[in-house]
Formats: C-alpha cells, structure tokens, sequence
RNA sequence: GGGGAUGUAGCUCAGUUGGGAGAGCGCGGCGUUCGCAACGCCGAGGUCAGGGGUUCAAAUCCCCUCAUCUCCA
C-alpha cells in the first residue's frame, strides 16, 4: 500500500483508470442543481447525468466518470448536526464515480472497481468484503465466479441498505457495496461487530448502482431496454484508508485547516473532546462555505443561502467554543483554496470575494449575537425580579425565532446565572414551528404530453441564430396541459413544431414573439419558452381560423424586438467585461434580463458603485461599441471553452457542446443567446438606474440602441422644459432648483408665522368673550385657523395670557369641526379638558379625549358649533 | 413555500386606552479660553418605509406592498 499518496493523486487516478477504460472525464457540475428545483443542492455524482439515465438526455458518450463535489445539509439528506462528532459526517465531500449510459452493466463495474482498488489502491483482498441485494443472485455470482470473492466475504443487505431509487417512480434497481475490513482496532470491540456494524471497522468504501427496473406509480417494476451504471466513492473516505488514518479529518484533504484552527486558536487537536469537535466543524464548514460561495450562492435568510448562513453560523458559534471571538473563518477557508487549487482551479479565482463574503457574514453574526445578548440580559433581570428560576421555553424559543440567538449560547448565559432552562418547553414550539411550516413543496414536473415526446427523442430543431422564418410541421398542440387535435379562434394554446426559428427563453434572454400561421388559421406567439429536456413550446392565442396537429406551418419571428434584444444582449457581454476590469475579478454575474426594451445585470459586489463609476463604466462601454468589434461565434467542447478561459455562469447548465461568444480579445463568455455581429449596431447604450438586491449582489439597468436613444432624447426634453420654467440655463437648474426650494422653505415658514399672527390679531378682542364662572376666567370662541395644530397653538397663548382659566377654542374647516380645549395647570385637578370636550362634542357630531389641561376633539357637524361653543360656560 | 420581528433626525434608539414628534451622539452658531479639549446657551435637521382603510383625530389600530433581520421546510 502507498501510504503516502496524496488526496490529489487519489483522485487523478480514479479518473485517469476509467479514462483508459474508455470514459469521458466530466467536469463536476455546480454545487447548485441546474436544472432540479426539488433538490437543494448535488448531493451525490449522479445528479448531473439524471436526465441521461431517465433517457431524456442524449450525450455524446456512454461511459462518463467525475470527481463531484456534493453538500449535504438541508433538505433529505441533512447530516449537519452531525459533523464534527463523528469521523465521517460532512456538509462537503466529493464524490468520485463512474457511470455507464446503457452500456456495461454489472460484471464490468464490478470489474473495473475491484481492479482499481486491489491493483491501483493497493488495499489487499484479502481485507475487502462485498455486499449484495438479497435477491441479487447474479451479483452474487459474479462477485464469485468473476472477480473470484469467497462466499464467506459475500453478504446479503435488504432493500434498505442495498436497493436504490431515484424517487418513488422511475428508474431503481439493487445495488452492491465493496467493504474494507480495517481490522479490530478500528472496531467497536463488540462480540456481535460484523459487516454493517456502525463503527468505524468494517468500511463502506465503494457503491455500486445497477440501474435495471423502472418503476411505474403502482409500484410495478418492469425491466429496463438498457440497464445503466452509477457508482459512488466518498473521496474523503477512500483517502482516509489509503493514508491509513483514523477519521477523514485526520487525511491531507482537512487535517492542514485543523492546524490552522490549531495555529489561530492556540489549541491542539487530539487534547480534549470538545476542542476536537469545535475543529473538525470549522474544517468541515470552511471547506463547505468556501465551495458553496464559489459556486455563486450567498447567505440569505431563505433557501439555499439559508442554509448556507446556518452552515457558517455553526462554524462560527464552535469558534467560539475554543475561544476565537473574532472573525476566522475566513482565515480557514483560504486554506481549503490552497488545498483545493489543482482540482478545483475556479475556486481559487473566487478567492476574494469569497473570503470577503466570509468575512462579512462573522461581523453580521456577531451583531444579531450582540443585540440577542442584549435582549436577553433584558429578560432575566426581568425574570429575576420577578423571583422566577425558570426560564420559560417560550422565551428561548423567541430569542431563536425571532433574533435567530442560538440556544446553545443561551445555556451558556444562564450556566453562571443560578437559573434552568424550560427546553421542554422550547422543544414543543420547536415540534409545532416545523409542524406548521410543513409546505407543500411545488416541484416543476414536466407535463406528461412532453415528457412523452423527448423519451422518444424527439427535439425540435432550432435555426434561429441563422433564419427567422421558415416553414415546419406541427407535431403537438397543447392546451392547459392536455395534448390535443385541434384548436380553434380564441384559444390560448401551446404548439410545437419540428423545426423553429425561435429562441425560448433561457440564459436570462425572453423568448421571442411573432406569429405562425398558414392559409387556415393566424397565431400570435406572445412568449416562447424551452423545457428542460430542450422541447422548445410555443405559447400565444389564435387570432383567426383553426390548426390541426401536422399541419405545415409558417413561423415568424417579430424582427424588431429580436433585433432590438440582440442589441441589449451583446451589451450585457461587453459591461460585464467592462465591470471586471473597472470594478475588479470579484465582478461574476449573478443573473441577467435581456429583453427588447432594455437589460438589467446582477452581479456580486460589496459596496454600491457610485455616480462617478457609473459615468465611467459608460463611457468605457460606448468606446467598445464604437470600435464596431465583430462578433466571433464558436461552437467547441466545453472543456476546451473552460481551457480557454470562456466565462461561464453559477447556475446556468451547460451541455458539452457549447457556444461561445467572443469580442475581440476582451470579452469571451459561454451563451446560448442571440446576439448582433457588429457591436457598432448597439449604438448607444446608457445605464438608468443601480440598485442592491441582496447582500453582495448589485443590479445595473441598462438601455441600448432606439431604447437608449429615446431616454436620452427624454431626459433633454425634462431639462429643456424645466430650464424654460425656471429660466435658467440646463447647467445651473441644480444650483436653481435649490435655491427655490431654499426660497420656498422660508416662505412657508413665514406664512405660518403670518398666519399664527393673523389669528390672534383678529382674536385680540377677546377680552369681551372672557366670562367668570364659579370665580374662574374662562374664554369660550369660535377662530379662524386651518389646522389642528394651529388651534392648539392659539388656545396655549391665550391660556398664557390668562393665566389661570380655562380655554375652549372651535374652528370650521370645509365640512369639518376641530375643537381644542386647555385648563391651567392649577385648575387640573377640578376640571378635566377631556371631559369638557367629550361633552361638547357630542353636540357637533363627534367625539374627542385627550389629558387633564389639554385635549382635542372633532365633528361632522358645523352649524352647531356656536351653540357648543356656548355650551362650555354652563358646563362648568 | 409557511411563521415571527423591525422600519421614527446623519447615527443609536425612546415614544405607555389613538389626542401637542423626543433623547443621546453627531452637525452649525454664540459664549468661556491666547488656542484646543471640556463645558454652557441657542439652532438647523422628520412626507414617523410606501399605499389604502377605520376615526372628529393615526407614529400608535386594521389591510396591502417594499426593505432588512430571523426561524422552520
């Protein structure tokens, strides 16, 4: 056995070996699924290859392997609150496989995977077990009759162990494990320790698919035409063996980020339980953060960034166990890109903004930990006067609910406080929380019509990048999901035919509209979208006449919009490319819109680009446009495009022959939209607006061609107009419009001193309305002032100059009554203003309150307010 | 997808059965000082996230939208 073989060589050999065996090394697709809604993220080899195992997907070969990253942590598979207490969770692993496409089946996986780990590995045979299906006959024989496995190395598992589904239809079949025996220093050192044990001594090493039934919605297995392969081998785990080590944290894949916990913490591994544990998840989770940011997911609070803040926040709260306070991780996760830079050199180039979206997810951490502990301070003084001993689960669930304050932290807090925890309690708001939030989850199933046509390999054609017209055959009419015959005027159906000119929608560019008709029938195509599996439908109402199913139709595409789309679509290529060279290579695109009316582009980026930038980034685009760069197109494999440094997308799928889409030496991307062979064509092109839309992601909206030249002629046309009002040339109108405003300001101030000054000139005589009751002063009247707020002001002054006394005062505004009554401090205690204007109130149609010297009130009734007015004095 | 919370001055936040929009810090001016710091006095700064509703009256109650935080799936 070569002990000291390297993580990397492990894995070049895994590939190498089945490359000479005639497979196709395939890149590991995106940590995020590209094409699967229902699964968060690739959690196993397979996932990229499912539509070609379902048969709806036709490669260019049948024997593929790869090395593919995976996560498990959400969804299904969720081993997070694992890691980190045993030897081989993880939230990220990679997952070597290989796979066969109808081709071999059985004998040769079985072949291939005892040749590479008895004569590549080293592991000796004598050491390695097999598992079967029960009812696997045939692999039983094999193993024993081919590969030469003694039967008492042979073991039967049933169909939890050893039987595989893709889900609950669909393709499945037995399966078949190699084992490693590790020997009885790995074991448990139970008597009944044998194969399938839990611990560590009988390794599950290798296992092996035999994708051979279908199965149907009874449950019925019917025999596949072409049974297919797929295996899986943890990376991790293999290496742990072949580097004869404990656990997988201990292989050169983690144990250099350990050192660096050990380095940044001034702790060692291996000198107590928990310090271990608090390392081996911050190994695990930088390795998962690091890739998963990679990969073009960010920490959000829904979704897969969800679940990768949780993955972070885990790290971040162990850190704290073993006394790093400050932010770390991302220190930790520099290493992962030195360790990982020869197989995964794409990580590497995300390295700062990896590390920088990192890094600011510790400072936000620490903020909701600062006001969580703030809060919870705050409770138990409070439960603390109160005399309790208790912390009820209601609040800890609060604190976690709400604040997201971690539990755990909480029992740290409480330990030193003489206090328990109700975790009962919380427990059940937990139980109940999951209980009501168990969603109905919408998977976007292909319609049955579909899947029909491309099981039988049927695609529709598209000759798009070169004609926008042609004539073609129907060969499905689809309505609300139903395939039918024919449709008549005023449908609103779906229709395919075996040849297209247009583009469904995809990469970020709308589908194109137009219309297809012939001499029976009219169709406007309002939208044209493409299914996964590449049916490209067609979606609009029929205007006039009826088509029927194989009918010769003729398809066109509107020219104007496809043309004005081309234009935008060219721009995003040339500002993305202008962004990484002003902004920096942090700059990936995060998303995109490219329509006939404009564009918007989302990419990452930390801080928001100002004004001047913009300009500049403006500028620079225009000058690329002006050099009227052709465009190259070049259809290549997609490993070629990567070697040459094409720019690729997070999320976008790409199949292995892919289009790229170059502009002279400074732009390169992969896309499958259309675009326009000269950038001169685009014209003009002018941002409006730049916008955050979640943290790190910023969006730019732009506008090319007749689009931008409407806005531009737009925006001269406002300042003409605005200069011509305020009559001041277009450069100054800032500094105008500022001083009017200025100007404008103070004149309001001035009126509402006028105004507050009118009102009492013209109440000056109020010493005539000045009655005694019971010894006191009070003034009872009816004003003239527009706004609440102004009485209030009006019955204060002449509080003021009474002195001590009681002041009502009413005013009329349109069909509405205010009333504000003030009583002297002195007098507060004998007379209520709320109850005085409660009472008189009621006499103009309303109600009203308000505190002992002042209150306000209000009605629908003007005519009675000189008769309330009036009423005040016999109040009293 | 389903919950919970927050949104008030440049910043951090108060605002109690619905009834005069506040504090601290920061900012400007004046005073004290040879000058600074410190202090004192005065002042500017708010469509109370946006929209709709209830009410005589809404920062406050109800509904919708948006943004941010957070939990569950």
């Amino acid at each position: 056995m070569e002990l000291c073989m390297r993580a990397d060589e492990v894995r070049k050999q895994f590939l190498d070996f089945f490359k000479k065996r005639g497979h196709q090394i395939v890149r590991s697709s995106s940590l995020v699924p590209s094409d699967d809604p229902t699964l968060l993220f690739t959690n196993a080899g397979m996932v990229q290859f499912k539509r070609s195992f379902l048969g709806e997907e036709n490669r260019g070969y049948k024997r593929a392997t790869t090395s593919q990253k995976c996560v498990r942590a959400g969804g299904k598979h969720n081993d997070l609150e694992n890691v980190g207490y045993t030897a081989r969770h993880h939230t990220f692993f990679e997952m070597l496989g290989n796979f066969s496409f109808g081709d071999y089946f059985k004998e040769k996986a079985m072949e291939f995977g005892w040749d590479l780990l008895t004569n590549r590995y080293g592991f000796p045979e004598e050491k390695l077990w097999v598992s079967v299906f029960l009812e696997d006959d045939e692999a039983y024989d094999l193993w024993h009759r081919n590969i030469g496995v003694q039967e008492d190395r042979i073991v039967r598992f049933g169909e939890e162990d050893n039987f595989w589904t893709m889900g609950n239809t669909g393709p499945c079949g037995p399966c078949s494990e190699i084992l490693i025996d590790r020997g009885e220093a790995f074991g448990c050192g139970q008597p009944e320790c044998r194969v399938g044990c839990e611990c560590d001594r009988y390794l599950e090493i290798w296992n092996l698919v035999f994708m051979q039934f279908n199965r149907d919605s009874d449950g019925k297995m019917a025999p596949l035409p072409k049974p297919s392969i797929d295996t899986g081998m943890g990376l991790e785990r293999v290496v742990s063996i072949i580097q004869n080590v404990k656990t997988n944290f201990d292989t050169d894949l983690i144990l250099p980020i350990i050192k660096k916990v050990e380095h940044l913490s001034e702790r060692r591994f291996g000198e107590s339980v928990a310090d271990d544990i608090a390392m081996k998840v911050i190994a695990d989770h930088a390795r998962a953060a690091a890739f998963l940011i990679g990969d073009g997911v960010l920490p959000s609070n829904e979704g897969r960034g969800y679940v990768l803040r949780r993955i972070m926040r885990r790290a971040i709260r162990y850190g704290r166990n073993i006394g790093l306070i400050r932010p770390f991780l991302n220190q930790t996760a520099e290493v992962v890109f030195d360790i990982m830079k020869s197989a995964y050199p794409e990580l590497s180039e995300g390295r700062a903004f990896i590390s920088n979206v990192i890094k600011n997810e510790e400072v936000r951490f620490s903020e909701t930990l600062g006001y969580g502990l703030k809060l919870l301070d705050e409770t138990l003084s409070d439960l603390k006067a109160k005399g309790l001993l208790e912390v009820p689960g209601k609040i800890i669930f609060k604190l976690y609910d709400t604040y997201g304050f971690p539990v755990d932290i909480v029992q740290d807090v409480v330990r030193d406080e003489n206090l328990n925890l109700d975790m009962e309690g919380f427990n059940q708001l937990m139980q109940a929380q999951r209980e009501k939030s168990r969603s109905t989850s919408v998977f976007s199933e292909i319609k049955n019509v579909y899947k029909r046509l491309s099981s039988n390999g049927i695609k529709p054609e598209f000759i798009g990048y070169d004609a926008l017209s042609t004539d073609s055959k129907v060969i499905v009419l689809a309505k609300d999901g139903d395939e039918i015959n024919t449709a008549v005027e005023g449908d609103r159906i779906e229709i395919l035919t075996e040849v297209t000119p247009f583009y469904g929608e995809a990469g970020g560019q709308v589908g194109d509209t137009g219309k297809i008709s012939d001499e029976n029938f009219m169709m406007e195509i309002s939208d044209t979208s493409i299914d996964p599996t590449g049916l490209i439908i067609h979606k609009g109402e029929i205007v006039s006449g009826q088509v029927t199913k194989g009918a010769t139709v003729h398809l066109a595409v509107d020219k104007e919009k496809r043309r004005s789309t081309a234009l935008n679509h060219t721009a995003t290529h040339i500002l993305h490319a202008v962004l990484r060279q002003i902004l920096g290579d942090h700059i990936k695109q995060a998303g995109s819109r490219v329509s006939a009316g404009g564009f918007r582009f989302d990419f990452t980026h930390f801080s928001q680009v100002d004004g001047q930038t913009l300009d500049q980034i403006e500028v620079l685009v225009n000058e690329r446009i002006r050099e009227n760069i052709p465009l190259q197109v070049d259809e290549m494999d997609a490993e070629d495009a990567f070697k040459i440094g094409a720019t690729a997308l997070f999320e976008e799928k790409y199949g292995d022959r892919v289009r790229v889409i170059s502009l002279s030496t400074f732009s390169k991307e992969l896309c499958g939209g259309t675009h326009t062979d000269q950038t001169g064509n685009i014209g003009l092109f002018n941002i409006v607006g730049e916008s955050g839309i979640a943290s790190g992601v910023r969006r730019i909206e732009a506008l090319t061609g007749g689009g931008a030249i409407d806005h531009v002629q737009q925006l001269s046309r406002i300042v003409r107009n605005a200069s011509l009002l305020v009559k001041e040339k277009p450069k100054d109108l800032p500094l105008k419009i500022g001083n009017i405003l200025d100007h404008q300001k103070s004149l309001e101030k001035e009126v509402e001193r006028l105004k507050a000054n009118l009102a009492i000139e013209s109440s000056e005589k109020y010493e005539d309305d000045i009655r005694s009751v019971n010894g006191m002063k009070v003034l009872s009247k009816r004003v003239d002032v527009e706004t609440p707020a102004a009485l209030r002001d009006l019955a204060d002054r002449f509080k003021e100059k009474l002195k001590s006394g009681i002041v009502v005062l009413g005013s009329v505004v349109g069909t509405k009554v205010f009333l504000v009554a003030v009583v002297s401090k002195d007098l507060t205690r004998q007379y209520h203003a709320g109850n005085i204007v409660k009472q008189i109130s009621a006499i103009v149609g309303g109600r009203g309150g308000g505190r002992s010297d002042m209150a306000q009130a209000g009605g629908t009734r003007p005519e009675n307010l000189n008769q309330a007015l009036e009423k005040v004095y016999e109040l009293l």
